[in-house]
DNA sequence: AATGAAAAAGATATAACGTATCATTGCTGC
DNA sequence: GCAGCAATGATACGTTATATCTTTTTCATT
């Protein structure tokens, strides 16, 4: 059993237990989106879901199953590029981080999701509290270049 | 004398010094950016500027008067709001933030603009570096809730 | 099984954001 | 004034996203 059907089996699960259901069209788009394994648009997963022969999805569609699949954090949309990722840690926890960032490499479009480490947290809510904020983003994204492409 | 005018002045300057011009059009919006206070669209500004009387803008002025502004650092884009912010530095500073950070409320819209600490940036650089990326974000956005609106 | 409420998906239209390309205007140094 | 370049205008189109209404599916209850 590939990768892929173990992760699906598992939000399967998650969304059982938050009391909502992967329906067979959330499985297909959480499934491309899992096989296209670098951020993808909504239209471009449009574009692959139309070519599997079921028929033709709308766009209202998709950005629904989108906001469900990063509601339930299965998926998460990276706003620098407008596009959509899959979890990496559908495998591998049962709870989601509270906080993550993105490390996206310009160079090959690969994105690492990383955990904020405590210490992270507080320096930024200091700087934000030293201004007179109270930090809400629960996401960052910052763009790089991979050791790879280095 | 307005702040505005004032900051209008030292823009002229800045660009002058760049070898580039601060057109009258390029003023226009500018100016227009200062007025509104807060993170406003490309076309919102459109509109504005179009209101002014002098001859409709086409959108394609817009986004190339905005990409020079945010090139000048006179204007930066807010990646998560598509939205564009006058510089808070125009009056202040002969010279931008090399990195640079945004607090916006999502209570009241206000932008907060801040310079990164540098122990900030040694901490992201370095988790960053711990998963094999070279950070080159030069701006990041929190978003968050002012101490009014809190 | 029939039924009714709620969730999900489909259909259609349109809004909002952004860019490609080519033509025209205007500034600047000779 | 005129050549060359920077800036702007005009037109068309591509991409991303949402509003709204209808239909289908699911699932608990009778």
């Amino acid at each position: 059993m590939s990768n892929i059907d173990t992760a699906i089996l598992k939000a399967e699960r998650r969304c059982r237990d938050q009391g909502s259901r992967l329906t067979p069209r959330r499985r297909q788009v959480l499934r491309a989106l899992m096989t296209a394994g670098e951020p993808i648009s909504a239209y471009g997963l449009l574009e692959v879901c139309n070519a599997e022969g079921l028929d033709a999805m709308p766009p209202m569609s998709m950005y629904r199953i989108l906001d469900y699949l990063v509601e339930q954090q299965l998926a998460h949309r990276l706003v620098s590029s407008k596009k959509y990722v899959a979890c990496s840690h559908i495998n591998c926890c049962t709870e989601h981080f509270q906080r993550t960032h993105f490390l996206i490499c310009s160079g090959c479009s690969q994105v690492r999701e990383v955990e904020m480490s405590k210490a992270l947290i507080a320096s930024l809510s200091g700087l934000a509290g030293a201004e007179g904020f109270h930090l809400s983003s629960r996401q960052l994204e910052f763009s790089g270049v991979c050791n790879e492409c280095h």
